[in-house]
DNA sequence: ACTTGACTCTATAGTCACTATAGACTTTAT
DNA sequence: ATAAAGTCTATAGTGACTATAGAGTCAAGT
């Protein structure tokens, strides 16, 4: 399989695989005659590993830890819990903020009108204070 | 007030104030003999214009925008409100994604008893499928 | 008068996770 | 044989900053 089909078959793009091999998340695959890179169900399924967990926002760097992790069977997988409890709390702290960013912001659209002017503007009027 | 000073009153770094200004949010403050920047009143209150925005995560581009609009205090506010509204409609879907987010990195959690090798711990197995 | 230290100046590079080019090479189809 | 599609490397751009280098400015203390 050539990087074109890789990447239709997992929806990443081709300059988003050729970036994950260079950053050292996906292994170094082999080459054609014609140095065109050549992936098997190996780099597949290493592919779909790092896709899921940026589906959960983990940080690349995170992700390359969980691959290393991976790679170590017989440890214990307290590190591996500890990397996805501080993800967690991560997203919970977002959406507390959003939360707050979604109260606000919807405060200022009910207090404008749209039939006034800028100046008179409720939107305007709490941005400035 | 030199920049030092106002960075401290507003909490912006020196080195965002001198970038706000580089992309036209802040207007061009006076010089000293010496080449330092002098603010007064008037660039403390755009600075905390700007803040505001930011902190409603409000991309530079649209607080651009606001600040054109806030010029033009005679023009309808028809176009303030709308983009408050698709900042928030931006805000919503990201709170959409991390529900589903945390309620996945939750689960993986809890699939995880600590006492576990790599090779048996239930996060690693969820990121694999 | 001289030095120290704090402050400021510009210009440049780094962050993160990609995306988008340019220009050359290889392969496939007509 | 030629054209089109695919791939290669290297480089630059994105957003909103942060960090650094190296030079200049200014006030206070000796
Ligand atoms: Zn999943
Ligand atoms: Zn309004
Ligand atoms: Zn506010
Ligand atoms: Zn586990």
């Amino acid at each position: 399989m050539k990087i074109g089909e890789l990447s239709k078959t997992t929806g990443c793009s081709i300059q988003t695989i050729r970036y994950y091999e260079k950053e050292g998340l996906l292994s170094t695959p082999e080459r054609t005659e014609g140095n065109y890179r050549l992936y098997g169900e190996r780099a597949l399924k290493e592919l779909e590993f790092i896709k899921h967990c940026r589906s959960l926002d983990i940080p690349l760097i995170d992700v390359k830890r969980l691959i290393e992790l991976k790679n170590k069977p017989e440890e214990s997988c307290a590190s591996v819990n500890a990397l996805i409890e501080q993800q967690l709390s991560l997203v919970n702290k977002r959406m507390r903020e959003l939360k707050a960013l979604k109260a606000e912001l919807q405060q200022m659209v009910s207090s404008c009108t749209t039939e006034n002017t800028v100046e008179a503007c409720g939107i305007i009027k709490s941005l400035d204070s």
